[in-house]
DNA sequence: AACAAGCTTGTAAGCGCTTACATAAAATGG
DNA sequence: CCATTTTATGTAAGCGCTTACAAGCTTGTT
């Protein structure tokens, strides 16, 4: 692997010149240029990121922290990231957190001691505090479906309390007056807005929640069916099923089917999220539609503006509001 | 940002025996041992990886080239590898080549620039030369998904043509005589190798292959709904549909169901991958399990083992035969 | 022709670590 | 108790770059 000093040495000009035609930044004369130039190519030469990095104390790389590697929403995350930030000629550094506080803490010192020159973090399991002392760190950081009050600036959140609102309305202008719902986790903060959400829009229509018609799940599939099963032996006079996340819905739809009940005409069902499977589903999802993209599109942006100095064209924006779409699993009652 | 110099100074020490201590190799006394233990702690040190990976000439990271970020197959992929890694201390980088050949360079350009210790590479668009030569370079490369002559031991790979023709034996084995297929690019060689092993198929069943029955389609869930379309036309004496991955299945289905058909009892339909939504699908889909995970911890164990001299225990192997998964899709003619 | 002003290039000091080698201290043996 | 081996620590030279600063060249101007 051929060194600068290689090239020094091949075009007949000094280390800092080379490095001043790599940069491209420092004036520098078309002869010579040309000289150093033709030597790199000739030496097949590549510069080492990491001597750069050591030196110039810049990685252009950004670090992604996401709860895991597969999934819809991740990949969607993943993907948006990603395509912005290299279009910028940034990097992506990304780890998973597998929401455990000891291994989300670990990835963020993981990226931390690669020198990321910023982080994204969609972090689950950590402490809002611990947080805190990050953004008030020397790295730059952002959060990611994420509101912690005192550092909004750094966060991109969507409403979930609106979201589990619209989702319960939309299935209550439809007439149901007995509606299930399979939370996720409630122990995270999405989990429980949405719920809350839930809760309003069953209050304001004048329908009074029944213990027995909730299920907190895990956000997993197989959670949705076991919801579906337990929700439907203590509630049976159910007729709309909302679901935390889609893949508990694809879960309950299933089950559903299982015990004989047709979707939509015996039993209407919603999820959360719009994944891209939920449009392969039959009959396919009505789901609301959480803008993990924009929010990932809008955290590259943020930190291109703040870290690299690249202004974009569309405003920052921080809340994102959710919005039902309607396809094939809701019906009137 | 504390560092070694300021550890070695708080405890007194000089900077090497630091060093020893933080990477726990050479002999420290306990008592020296303590003393840089405790000035780490109080001064929060956190190594630079960067200066370390330049003065040691290891990173510690190795690279991973997908096609994309989102995605079953390669959500699958990512998350194997990355697990098998972590759990020996190693990292991973990971970067998309997004089926382009400048792109998959790019990113394999960069992953070497980042002096990855090994790559770990899912290249579709790259050709079989360059890979050579890039097997024969300096960082140790394996590829997945990909079989190239001369470089076998690098290449961890499905036999794709078996694949092609164990899911159409699986069709005519119930009987069915009348057999659309909807392959993936045929410039891929996965995608054409499944499409001979369909011709085989359909050969010893003495059955006529028909260019009629046949349509190329991308690998993508919209050109399953075309492929659909297009073979029903010309072809409409078909009575079971095999497709060459998971979602065009998915969309092969959606077709359907628009066309008035009923799976399995009118079209039987069988797809390829084994992706984690083939089983969210209605009916459950009835596929080819690509043993995409199992190929990832191999790879990941092949990395361990020659690049860190880490055995692991299950012996090496780089064929890998793929398998029906038997669902709710195919039915007797 | 002499000189200032602007360009282009070179020199050298780091960036924060690792590691071969040298040296000092402790343990061993006769 | 001294010579010899072993063990613990320090010294200093890099790893491959970037970037102040200095120095050398061109120009244009008078």
């Amino acid at each position: 692997m051929a060194t600068i000093y290689e090239v020094s040495e091949a075009a007949g000009v000094s280390l800092a010149t080379v490095s001043r035609v790599m940069n491209g930044n420092a004036k520098v004369s078309e002869r010579t240029r040309k000289k150093v130039e033709d030597a790199m190519a000739k030496l097949g030469y590549q510069p080492n990121a990491i001597a750069q990095s050591l030196a110039s104390n810049r990685t252009n790389s950004v670090g992604l922290l996401v709860s895991e590697l597969h999934g819809s929403y991740f990949g969607d995350l993943m993907s948006t990231v990603e395509q912005v930030l290299k279009k910028n000629g940034k990097h992506v550094v990304i780890t998973a957190g597998h929401v455990d506080e000891t291994r989300e803490k670990e990835a963020i010192e993981f990226l931390k001691s690669r020198r990321c020159d910023a982080l994204i973090l969609h972090a689950e399991a950590v402490s809002d505090d611990y947080l805190k002392s990050l953004v008030d760190g020397k790295v730059p950081v952002v959060l990611i479906n994420r509101k912690i009050d005192d550092i909004d600036d750094n966060c991109f959140f969507v409403d979930n309390e609106t979201g589990g609102y619209i989702a319960t309305k939309a299935v209550i202008e439809q007439g149901h007056k007995h509606i299930g719902y399979v939370s996720g986790p409630l122990f995270k903060k999405d989990a429980s807005d949405r719920l809350k959400g839930h809760k309003r829009a069953l209050e304001e229509a004048g329908i009074t929640f029944s213990e027995g018609a909730l299920f907190e799940g895990d956000y997993h599939e197989s959670s949705g069916q076991e919801g579906m099963q337990c929700i439907s032996e203590q509630f049976p006079q159910m007729t709309a099923l909302v679901c935390a996340n889609d893949e508990m819905a694809s879960g309950a739809m299933t089950a559903a089917r299982e015990a004989g009940k047709e979707i939509p005409s015996q039993l209407s069902i919603v999820g959360f999220d719009n994944v891209l499977f939920s449009r392969y589903l039959y009959p396919k999802l009505t789901t609301v539609d959480n803008p993990i993209q924009a929010m990932g599109e809008m955290a590259a942006h943020w930190v291109l503006e703040h870290v690299y100095d690249i202004k974009s064209q569309t405003p920052i924006k921080h809340l994102f509001v959710p919005q039902i779409v309607k396809r094939d699993t809701l019906a009137a009652v």
